[in-house]
DNA sequence: TTTGTTCGTACGCTTTACTAACAAACATGC
DNA sequence: GCATGTTTGTTAGTAAAGCGTACGAACAAA
């Protein structure tokens, strides 16, 4: 493990704003022209030019780059009644590559696919872990991705990473404790067995990340994930947010409430994981004795959840708050009483569009978010 | 009022990223030799070559177009017994420009500043809003910033308002109730009035401004002010965090704990601001009975702090907290308790490095960090 | 057929930062 | 004292990026 002095120093690095040549100013507008074709489907060099501000000279330099390397194609003229010169149209190409998503979150098990750049699941791919810890489960992770890439016979853009516990930027696993990884630098372990580009990061950033390039959620979001444990992944401003210690959305073990709580695995009491994480959630819904029981004991765990959320939305004056997770568990009494609850708490004139609801992804949400990780640091779009 | 659509409508036009010119990379590299400049002090321009990365000719250019807007002086030869030629030292000319703060923020008298680029305060002025609101309190600043910007007689760089309330990237204060405002458009009125550019921002910002360019804080943090009410400004990977509408910080009426508490102004009970505002502290420490009392007071309200604090620190991974107010109410028990507290709520394991503190800036904070902002819009330093 | 419109491209220009080369000014070693 | 090496800052020329202008191509409408 580093020594902090070594982190901080890193952290320094990242800092000081470096200088910028005009090839930087290039590759950004070359990854605006992408994410203006990502996004609004079917346009012409010409509409692509009134949207970025570029001028038609710049765009068609910039698209003829864009169609030698692979990326766009032309798909046909537009067909429409309008005078002038038919626009011939524009799209990424997006049959043209495939990216492969991991996601490392759930217990015992792998779940791996191959998406579209569209990040549609193509074909999945599970690899059970048995409960491997180490390097012993590093070996698994490389033989899924192996597996996934060797199955694709297009060009794949990149490897993304979804993976528990602490992640930094580089792509390394500082603290992962359910694998066993600690300081594991799964970018270069993985760029080395497949020679394409990886990106890692923490579950909870991917699914944030997923809900906004593929979900409903834009602006300033958070999205909560309840399973083993709870975590959350926050964007502000269209960008994630990491922490000083790449650590941010470790809510799971923050101490909600003043009026104790059980015992948790950390030794404190009443950590919101003590409330709301699945296998507290299941014992406790078994342990019920009628529908009315079971009830009360989803609403409590949504209140805390209200409780838990109020501070940090009220900090951040967040637009949305997502929930992820088992659905038989989260959506219904327990979401609705995490509204009620934060609506109660916090100050109603600062949010009062706030929405909370239950991800649309479903299960592929980590997978469906470390695509848009490879969209993201690939091309630029997001 | 815009009608809230108008304002999602003005955040949406933020979020697309425009295209880049190699003009705006300029821009960027003469901010990076000023913040390099700011920062180190004398360097010679192959000094700045090296640590920019740039050329000495890029530099050399960047510096005589710095030259020539009088933002940079030579400071003469550096005589070390190096061999070579010796190296014509650079500064930012220091007492070349001056910079207008003001302070809104304290109840029943606006006070302003003359400042110099190093943020050091020049000389003071105030002016007694007498409870005076709306266009009367207008009317006040316009003054006192007239007065301010008459009395100096070198060039002045712009003037940074921190302004109570909800404020926009636009610098209107969109609602401010303690001084009658709502949709005051600060920035077009002093601009008008004066000639100067102008840059508003929320008092609790600027102060976290101050922190990051003149303070000890860096990185990801946030600064808590307690004053007539609760607010806090929140720096995350070194830039504001505005939130959704622009309330982001806005933590006085969040609810703390589970159990009750008094009633708020605002109709809630057990809000933030009825344990830790300024008012309701003097108060219970004159009808306190004696030394243990006062003590358990002002514990009761840093306990509430760092309740209130655990899940915002724990989902932004924070590297430090600072406390500003009146010293001799939060010094001492009050944020000892908050520390105490706050360990014991979050993962230790997440930030055992992380610092809780009084800010040394004292007074001065929100003016200071007035200057902060100008600073950083109209040289790109920060 | 003529006119007007829209699309995409060719050409030349400006801005920006780079490489290469050089003169100035100093310390050091003989 | 003088050649040598070092460091600094500048000059000259080059490559990249985007702009403005102008132009041919292709279409609709009169």
């Amino acid at each position: 493990m580093p020594a902090p002095e070594a982190q901080r120093s890193a952290l320094r690095a990242l800092r000081p704003s470096a200088k910028v040549l005009p090839e930087h100013a290039r590759r950004h507008n070359r990854s605006l022209v992408l994410q203006n074709l990502y996004r609004g489907g079917l346009q012409s060099r010409a509409d692509l030019a009134r949207e970025t501000g570029l001028t038609r000279v710049t765009i068609s330099d910039l698209v003829a780059e864009l169609i030698a390397d692979g990326l766009v194609v032309e798909t046909g003229q537009r067909d429409e009644g309008r005078p002038g010169k038919p626009a011939i149209l524009l799209d990424i190409n997006r049959e043209g590559y495939r990216i492969i998503g991991v996601d490392l979150s759930d217990a015992g098990v792998f779940r791996g696919a191959v998406l579209d750049i569209d990040g549609q699941v193509v074909t999945r791919s599970e690899l059970a872990t048995d409960g491997a810890e180490g390097a012993e489960v590093t070996a698994i992770l490389v033989q899924l991705v192996r597996d996934l890439v060797a199955s694709v016979d297009i060009p794949i853009l990149g490897i993304g990473i979804g993976s528990p516990g602490i992640v930094d930027l580089a792509g390394t696993v500082l603290s992962a404790p359910n694998l066993g990884w600690t300081d594991v630098a799964l970018q270069g372990i993985l760029e080395a067995a497949t020679d394409l580009p990886v990106l890692v990061a923490n579950d909870a950033n991917a699914a944030a990340l997923a809900e906004h390039s593929f979900g409903d959620a834009m602006g300033d979001f958070m999205v909560i994930r309840v399973g083993r444990g709870v975590g959350a992944g926050l964007i502000l401003g269209g960008r994630p947010v990491y922490g000083s210690r790449f650590a941010a959305g470790e809510l799971g073990h923050v101490v909600v409430g003043t009026d104790g709580g059980d015992l948790c695995v950390c030794g404190k009491h009443g950590c919101l994981e003590t409330w709301l994480s699945v296998p507290r959630l299941t014992a406790g819904l078994a342990a019920a004795s009628d529908a009315d029981a079971r009830d009360a004991l989803l609403r409590t765990a949504g209140e805390r959840l209200g409780i838990a959320l109020a501070p940090v939305v009220g900090a951040l004056n967040l637009d949305e708050v997502v929930i992820s997770g088992p659905v038989e568990l989260l959506d219904g009494p327990l979401t609705q009483a995490a509204i009620e609850t934060f609506r109660a708490r916090t100050m109603a004139e600062f949010h009062g569009d706030l929405t909370v609801r239950m991800s649309h992804l479903g299960q592929d949400i980590v997978m469906r978010g470390a695509a848009a990780m490879v969209l993201s640091g690939r091309l630029g779009v997001s």
